[in-house]
DNA sequence: TTGTTTAGTGAACAACTGTTCACTAAACAA
DNA sequence: TTGTTTAGTGAACAGTTGTTCACTAAACAA
């Protein structure tokens, strides 16, 4: 027989408003309170399946604490009826953030853009840059490089004379090492945030 | 007389290893267990100064969750002897880039950008872009509309002949709309991957 | 009709929660 | 010496925790 569906969509939706609110998850009580159920027999049945679906995870002395699929969210890409609806998205297709832009967490950087060297790769002054440290550069790479002691995003390039950093804006001029290219990493990805004029 | 140093350095440094394991802030009794503290009435003592100074702060039910200065680190964008050090360079968000860019799950949804309309705001195509549907747009802002029958990202301007969507490109002309504008969301934020040319 | 599954309630369990109180040990200043 | 502050212990408090059990209400298939 196959698993029911069971309906986890609105619990759900409602607990990560809470936990985004709060960067907590509650107790059984607490819960019941936010998905209004009386019985605490019901919810803690409601919790069990959102662990046994990874969308919570059980930490030390039996706090809760989300679990791997908990951040993840629907894409849409395509309209339904005319009406792009995230609870009935038409992909099915769900991702975690920090999972899509992270492969390797340890050795996997952030650093925040400073300046308008790369705006030509659309890297704006301000966004955070996901670099992974370990990674072999290659000449096209976007590379984050040590230069007069400072950190700083540019292209590695390649041409007779060896490699070199070249920035995306045609502003700038080409960066040559003295002896070697004291490169950091390699970026891997990107994330901003835009301010709409006012707060909600 | 001013306040002894009171020396929670030690402790506190526990506890923020404690958090980047688990994501929990521990009950009272398991925070005496990491701190070897055997009486509960200590380690009580030692919450209490935390909460005070702002490292930890009580949420819903009692429950402890970081304060606003659990994540401070020292200076940041600095490089220290020459060499990035992804301990003290990544800022507080080494947490989640989820919670940085989503402030309310259930409202929020992630669309994956087609074309170069949006190239001079620095949207590429095949981006993720984050949509907030419950904000109500103001004129400047990047908005996801219905156009055609199909979800596109425009930014959201005004004249005389009243409310149109506009593209950050040169090369696309002005949406005027039929009748109402149909806007699905506002975007609050985007994140892309970039590949390099090897997957390590 | 009957049977089965899902949704939901309410009471009861021991274990654990945060908090308070009374107490001791060391450090240090007057 | 005496007094005060900080560090730390141990027992006791009522309230809350997660969990289990027994039970009812609705939906739906055979």
């Amino acid at each position: 027989m196959p698993r029911s569906p069971a309906n986890l969509d609105v619990p759900l939706a409602a607990l990560r408003d809470y936990f985004a609110r709060h960067q907590i998850i509650p107790s059984i009580t607490e819960l019941g309170r936010l998905w209004q159920i009386s019985g605490r027999a019901w919810t803690h049945q409601l919790v069990q399946r959102m662990k046994h679906d990874a969308f919570l995870e059980e930490g030390p002395g039996r706090r809760l604490r989300p679990g791997p699929r908990f951040f993840e969210r629907g894409v849409a890409d395509t309209v339904r009826a005319g009406y792009a609806d995230p609870a009935h998205d038409a992909t099915d297709l769900t991702l975690s953030i920090d999972r899509y832009l992270i492969d390797k967490p340890s050795e996997t950087l952030l650093f925040e853009v400073r300046g308008d060297s790369m705006i030509d790769a659309g890297i704006h002054e301000g966004d955070f840059v996901v670099i992974e440290r370990t990674r072999t550069p290659t000449v096209g790479d976007t590379v984050l490089a040590l230069v007069d002691n400072a950190l700083t995003l540019k292209v590695l390039a390649e041409d007779a004379g060896g490699r070199f950093l070249q920035a995306a804006n045609p502003a700038y001029e080409a960066i040559r090492p003295t002896f070697a290219l004291e490169i950091q990493g390699v970026m891997v990805g990107l994330f901003r945030r835009t301010k709409p004029t006012a707060k909600s």
